[in-house]
DNA sequence: TGAGGCAGCCAC
DNA sequence: AAACGTGGCTGCCTCA
C-alpha cells in the first residue's frame, strides 16, 4: 500500500494507493462495508484531458472516497485495477460526484462494465446542489461551482487548489496546465494526494450544500428535476451526432482560402494583420473615416457594426447604397468571417469528432445564472443561422432526415404569463401579432411597417432590460422618438410596465434576489437590478423548455433527440418516421403556463441540418449532391423510402 | 513562455 | 432617471 494524506480542516485525511493483492481486499472490505452500511461514496477519475470521445483519451485514475478516507485506483496500469474499479462502481449502492455527467459518461465509455444507465440512479452531484444554491459564478460575484471554489466556501477555505497545485509539477517536466495531465508519472505523490483530496471534498460537500438548498427554502424538488435533467442531457451527448467529414474538411479549406484572399485585400490597405483592432483602426482612421464610438478600454472600436457601416451594409450584409463603400473595411469582416467560421465551427467539428464521424458537444444542462444550458466542444448552439453551410456539416444518421422543434415566441409568452397583463394574454390568446398590435396602439392604425419593426424592438428591449436610448441606437431613431416609442409601449401594457417596476423593488428589498415560479433562485447585480425581469423570464422559459425535455424522455422519443438548443430541440428520424417524430416531439414539449398555450412549431428537414435553414430549391440542390457523392447511401435511403 | 484580461463575434 | 440579458471561443496583448 502506498499512503499519502491530504490536508482538510488542519488534519491529514488518508489517502491509500492499493498496489498488492492484499491491498486489493482492503479495498474491497472499504467498498463493502459502505455498501451494508448504506453510505454514499464519492466518486472522480483523474483523466488525460476532458475530450471524452477522441482516440487518445485514458481514465488514468478513479477515486473513491468518504469524508475521512480516500482510495486511488490507478486503472492505467492495469486491467486487474480497473475490473476492481469497475466491480466497486457497480457494488455501491450510493455515489455522489462533482460534474456528475463527466464521470459519468467518461466511465460508461472506458469502464468495462459500466453504464450510464446504472450509474445515474444512485448519484447525487455536488455541482447540482451548489448551482441551486447560489447559480452565479466566481466572476459574477458567486460562490463559484466548480469543486474548488464550492469547497473553500464550504468545507475548507485552507483546502489545496488541486487542480492549480499541479500546474507547478507539470512545469517540473516541461508541459503546461493544459498539456500535462496524460505526462505527469501515475506514481507523482502530489498528483495521488490530490486526486484523493478530490473525493474527500466532493463526499464532505454534499451534506452541506444540500442543506443550503434547504436553508434557502428553494423548491424541493429542483433537486431531482435538474438531475433527471442532466441524466438526458448526458444520453444525449452519449449519442452525439454525426458530421460529413469529407464536407467538412473542404468548407475548412475553402474558408481558409477566403479568409486568406481577404486578409491579402485588407494588407494592400496596410493591415498586416486583420485581427489586430489597432491596426485596423489605425488604417481606417488614415483613409480618412470617422469612427466616434470607443471601447470601454478607451481604444477607437472597430467591432462589426462599425465595420458594416463603413463597408455600407447592414446587420444581414446586405448592401444600403448610402455611401461609398469602404474596400477595407468590407475586406475585414469578410476575412474575419471566414477565419471564424472555420477555427471556431469547421476545425472544431473535425477535431471532436471520434472515429465514427461522431461530435459529442458536451451539454451543460444547469450553466448560466438563470440556469439556461450551455453547449461546449464544439458550440453548437452558436453555429451561423443566416447562412446553411457550417450547419450542413452536420447529418443525419443513415436513412434519416433532420428534425426541428422549437416552442413559438416563447419569451413573450412568458412575458405575459408572469405579469398577468390583460392586453397582452388577450391578444396571445387571440393568436394576433404581438408587434401589429403594439404598432396600432402606438402609432395608430395606420402604422408603417418601420414603425412595426420599432414596437418589436422595444418588445425585446423591455424583456432585456434596456431602455430608450439603447433602441434608438438599434433603430436610427431619436432618443425623443425612442422614448415616446417605450412610453406607448408601457401604456398599451400597464400591467405588464407595473410588474417590471413591482419586481425591481421587491427585488432590492428581498437583497438582490429573486424567486422564480419553479422555487429556483436567481441573484442579481447590486447594479442592476434592471436586469431581475429579464432574469426571470429566461429562467422561467428555460425550465419550462427542461419540462419538455423530460416529458420527450418519459414518451420514449429521446433516441431522436441529437440536441437541445435553448428553446428547440433538433433531432432526426427515419424518412418514414420524421413527420411522425416531429409532431410527437412537439406534443411532448407543449403545455401551458398560468392559462397561456405554450405551441411548439416542428419542422422537418433533409439530410442535413443545413437544409432546415436553406430555401426549397436549395435543399433539393444540397440533397442531390450529397447522395451523388455517396452512392451507398442513395442505395439505402432508397430502400428505406420503399 | 504561460496565464489571464480584453475585445470581438457567433447564437438564443 | 436610466440601466439590453445569457453563454463559448479565438486572437491579441500584457504581465509575471
Amino acid at each position: 500500500m502506498i499512503n499519502h494524506s491530504f490536508p482538510v480542516l488542519g488534519q491529514p485525511i488518508p489517502v491509500r494507493v492499493p498496489q498488492t493483492v492484499e491491498d486489493f481486499q482492503e479495498f474491497q472490505r472499504y467498498v463493502l462495508d459502505r455498501a451494508n452500511a448504506g453510505e454514499r461514496v464519492a466518486y472522480d477519475t483523474e483523466t488525460t484531458g476532458l475530450d471524452t470521445y477522441s482516440s487518445g483519451f485514458r481514465i488514468r485514475t478513479a477515486q473513491f472516497g468518504t469524508p475521512n478516507e480516500a482510495w486511488v485506483l490507478q486503472v492505467e496500469k492495469g486491467s486487474d485495477l480497473q475490473r476492481l474499479a469497475s466491480w466497486a462502481l457497480r457494488t455501491l449502492p450510493a455515489l455522489s460526484m462533482q460534474n456528475r455527467n463527466f464521470d459519468m459518461l467518461a466511465s460508461d465509455r472506458h469502464i468495462p462494465g459500466i453504464t450510464l444507465e446504472e450509474l445515474a440512479p444512485k448519484t447525487l452531484d455536488t455541482y447540482i446542489y451548489s448551482h441551486l444554491a447560489d447559480p452565479r459564478r466566481r466572476d459574477q460575484g458567486g460562490v463559484g461551482n466548480g469543486l474548488k471554489d464550492a469547497s473553500a466556501h464550504y468545507v475548507d477555505p485552507s483546502a489545496p487548489d488541486t487542480q492549480g497545485g499541479l500546474i507547478e509539477e507539470f512545469h517540473k517536466i516541461g508541459y503546461t496546465k493544459d498539456t500535462g495531465w496524460p505526462h505527469i508519472d501515475i506514481d507523482n505523490p502530489l498528483y495521488l494526494s490530490y486526486a484523493g483530496g478530490d473525493v474527500i471534498l466532493t463526499s464532505r460537500l454534499l451534506p452541506k450544500v444540500e442543506a443550503r438548498v434547504r436553508e434557502l427554502g428553494i423548491n424541493p424538488a429542483l433537486p431531482a428535476f435538474e438531475h433527471a435533467v442532466g441524466f438526458v442531457c448526458a444520453l444525449i451527448e452519449r449519442r452525439g451526432m454525426r458530421i460529413d467529414r469529407t464536407y467538412t474538411a473542404q468548407l475548412s479549406s475553402d474558408l481558409r482560402e477566403e479568409a486568406t484572399h481577404w486578409a491579402a485585400e485588407a494588407a494592400r490597405y496596410g493591415v498586416a494583420n486583420i485581427n489586430s483592432t489597432r491596426q485596423v483602426s489605425e488604417a481606417l482612421l488614415g483613409m480618412g473615416e470617422k469612427i466616434p464610438e470607443r471601447t470601454a478600454g478607451g481604444a477607437v472600436q472597430v467591432n462589426s457594426t462599425v465595420l458594416k457601416r463603413l463597408a455600407d451594409v447592414d446587420k444581414d450584409w446586405e448592401p444600403i447604397e448610402s455611401r461609398t463603400p469602404n474596400p477595407l473595411a468590407m475586406a475585414i469582416l469578410r476575412s474575419k468571417r471566414a477565419s471564424k467560421w472555420r477555427t471556431s465551427y469547421a476545425e472544431a467539428m473535425l477535431r471532436t469528432a471520434d472515429e465514427n464521424d461522431r461530435v459529442h458537444p458536451k451539454i451543460g444542462a444547469l450553466a448560466a445564472r438563470t440556469a439556461r444550458m450551455s453547449i461546449s466542444d464544439p458550440p453548437f448552439q452558436q453555429l451561423p443561422s443566416g447562412k446553411w453551410e457550417v450547419r450542413h456539416a452536420v447529418r443525419a444518421d443513415d436513412g434519416c432526415r433532420m428534425i426541428s422543434v422549437d416552442y413559438s415566441s416563447v419569451e413573450p409568452r412568458v412575458m405575459a404569463a408572469l405579469s398577468g397583463d390583460e392586453r397582452m394574454t388577450a391578444a396571445i390568446l387571440r393568436g394576433d401579432d404581438l408587434h401589429n398590435l403594439t404598432a396600432a396602439s402606438v402609432y395608430g392604425p395606420g402604422f408603417t411597417p418601420g414603425q412595426r419593426k420599432v414596437a418589436k424592438v422595444v418588445q425585446l428591449g423591455v424583456a432585456y432590460g434596456g431602455g430608450a436610448k439603447t433602441i434608438a441606437a438599434q433603430t436610427g431613431l431619436t432618443l425623443a422618438a425612442a422614448q415616446s416609442a417605450v412610453k406607448g409601449y408601457k401604456r398599451t401594457y400597464p400591467q405588464l410596465a407595473r410588474y417590471i417596476r413591482d419586481l425591481q423593488r421587491q427585488v432590492v428589498r428581498d437583497g438582490y434576489t429573486l424567486r422564480t415560479p419553479s422555487g429556483r433562485r436567481l441573484v442579481f447585480d447590486r447594479d442592476a437590478a434592471y436586469a431581475s425581469f429579464n432574469g426571470e423570464i429566461q429562467s422561467t422559459a428555460r425550465d419550462i423548455f427542461a419540462q419538455g425535455l423530460l416529458e420527450i424522455h418519459a414518451r420514449g422519443l429521446t433516441p431522436h433527440v441529437l440536441l437541445p438548443v435553448h428553446d428547440e430541440i433538433i433531432a432526426d428520424a427515419t424518412d418514414n418516421e420524421a413527420e411522425e417524430v416531429g409532431r410527437e416531439i412537439g406534443e411532448a414539449m407543449t403545455m401551458t403556463l398560468r392559462g397561456i398555450p405554450l405551441g411548439t412549431d416542428p419542422d422537418v428537414g433533409g439530410a442535413s441540418w443545413g437544409s432546415l435553414y436553406m430555401k426549397k430549391a436549395e435543399v433539393m440542390t444540397a440533397n442531390d449532391e450529397w447522395y451523388a457523392a455517396h452512392p451507398d447511401e442513395a442505395r439505402k435511403a432508397e430502400e428505406a423510402r420503399k
